[in-house]
DNA sequence: ATTAGCACTCTGGCTTAGTGAGTGCTAATA
DNA sequence: TATTAGCACTCACTAAGCCAGAGTGCTAAT
């Protein structure tokens, strides 16, 4: 069978109202609403083909159509893309300005959270080509110093290292010089094994101050899961959709939100299988796409955001299935070109 | 009408009951669960009195009795006392030892989190009293600079200074000399607009830069209520009550933990108000007592923790009111506690 | 002061019947 | 051949009625 254009319609028909009504949605009221001039029968029929296609499906019978996975497949892959170059109008997101870039992120996925009415989530920018720009010891007391590390993007660390054996000022001072004409300029993947050790050599009896310094900046420019920066907004949205709202769902979904473990996996992927739907790095996982069984009556967004010299990040979206990813796919547009044109303009950033 | 030991007994026996089922308790299940070897209409009539003493409810007519706030009150003020001196027999909390203070309050709070089955929250400590232990300003590039400012307790704050005029080593280290003899030692407090001027006037051209490091100074030592560092863990505990757990309430408590504005001031009046439960800052407030409408069907059980050097946080507990304030109450020992234990012993905390 | 006994109340679960939305199929129509 | 009108049928949802169980309050007896 195939899918010719009054089916095209009436697909679209059907989804469009399922998405704002929640319900299954019947025959007569597709009759009416399109401007096709069909009666109810005829497109029942259509719809039983729909149906026998795999793009709707009936809860029961004798109750209309929803859409399946498939179906809102197809809507976000092909019916939705004509109105791509509609003018994004959507109001400005309005970013307050700020140099700290944590508080810019909990701002994004509040307003984001805010504007769509779903549930939000983003990761900071992981620094992956990022490179180091300086390094700081200072001695805090007898047996403490304190190193600074600052990376590219101004991502600045500190750790305390506990020494084993007193170290004086001019020591220190070597240290450092000897760390910043090292080690300043390079990636993570740029300093290995062998540098290390000419170093700890050099440093004679402090060698020990060295590793922990390097182990410090490895951890400074590559951060681990555990603490990726990693903000929620709007979980409580979840309550406003009905089929998601019931307590063992929710409690599920918001259980997930807690954990973020999965949630940041999730996100990762994103970044690795780049370019599935249309344009700009967005992609759409409809229900049992996402690879979360936790999500298989959502949908999840997903868009990536570059905040420039190798900071990318990603930002999500989760809600019903039936979410109006029209809007949702709007706004992320607009968020990274906001999210572009603050970077790009004054580029400090703290942590 | 007098509330005479036999009503405790009663009382005492009904809340007991009530807090493992979460049903109403009738009065046959008193006369066979107690040992006072009364009938069932017996009991009826003491029940009846304790209604009209406030302490117990009908949720209707032909059910059974609850506790009512008062009841409750009765209940974690005088009922659970004796207990007191029990051995708080509790599983080792077994808190890692790390040396960020970040992370061992993230454990804290799932620990407890999960060994209680209630929903938890903490915040960090506040620095109030804290003296401030040195301060470093770095030359980044040509036009910014980054201050460290290192706080006791080892609390570290970093803020990025954009410089309006070039500055050479030579006057930083100035600038570093002047901050460092002029503020050391010193606590918030103690750090005056006079001495501010003073410094602004030796620095000359760099006034500015002295402001920049000031407020930063006032930052790191005074935590604002936005940026106070908040952890939650087991939000989604409350859905394994059902008297929770119905879709209005969950939403709106779970809302209370995103936004987290309203929980701080909760926990915070804390610490002003202190030693109204019996021993050690440990206070329970029961529905309305607490300060929060959203809070009316549950319980709140806070308490201050002490890490030495005047830094002071406090933890929270949510439940429902039939929560068992006796573990909880143990809990919170032990974990106090252990705290300390912790942080006498070594006291490495970064941020 | 306590208890046995009884009438009464209220909830929750169950069944029943009725309604409305919607379908699928057939036969008539353009 | 595609469309439509008409009709029988299905299923979820709701309201009403009924019953059992748990629990109370009161009275009279111990």
């Amino acid at each position: 069978m195939e899918l010719d254009e009054r089916k095209k319609i009436i697909l679209t028909a059907i989804i469009q109202t399922y998405l704002t009504t929640g319900e299954p949605v019947g025959s007569r009221t597709i009759s009416k609403y399109t401007d096709l001039n069909l009666s109810s029968a005829t497109i029942r029929n259509e719809m039983s083909d729909l149906e026998e296609m795999g793009y709707i499906m009936q809860p029961h019978t004798s109750a209309g159509r929803i859409p399946s996975d498939k179906g809102y497949r197809l809507y976000v892959d092909e019916l939705i893309r004509q109105k791509d170059q509609e003018v994004s109008d959507i109001k400005e997101l309005m970013i307050e300005k700020t140099d700290r870039l944590e508080k810019v992120l909990k701002q994004v996925v509040k307003i984001l959270a805010f504007n769509t009415n779903y549930a939000t989530m983003i990761i900071g920018p992981a620094y992956h080509q990022n490179r180091l720009k300086f390094t700081q010891l200072s001695k805090v007391n007898e047996n403490q110093i304190l190193a600074i590390i600052v990376a590219e993007g101004n991502l600045v660390k500190n750790h305390m290292i506990e020494l084993k054996e007193p170290i004086d000022e001019a020591e220190l001072l070597k240290l450092n010089l000897l760390l910043n004409t090292q080690l300043n300029g390079l990636t993570i993947g740029e300093i290995n094994l062998n540098m290390i050790q000419q170093m700890k050599q050099q440093a004679g009896i402090h060698s020990s101050v060295i590793s922990s310094v390097v182990d410090a900046v490895a951890e400074a420019i590559q951060i681990d899961e555990e603490d990726m920066p990693f903000y929620t907004s709007g979980t409580t949205n979840i309550f406003k959709y009905p089929e998601l709202a019931e307590s063992s769902k929710a409690s599920e979904l918001i259980f997930a939100f807690e954990e973020k473990r999965e949630l940041v996996e999730m996100l990762m992927e994103n970044s690795l299988e780049e370019g599935r739907s249309p344009g700009a790095d967005i992609q759409v996982y409809i229900g049992n796409e996402s690879s979360i069984q936790t999500m298989k009556d959502c949908s999840v967004v997903t868009a990536s955001y570059d905040l420039g010299k190798g900071m990318k990040g990603i930002i999500g979206i989760i809600g019903p299935k039936r979410m109006d990813y029209e809007k949702v796919v709007n706004n992320l547009k607009t968020l990274k070109t906001q999210l572009d044109s603050i970077f790009r303009k004054n580029g400090k950033t703290n942590t």
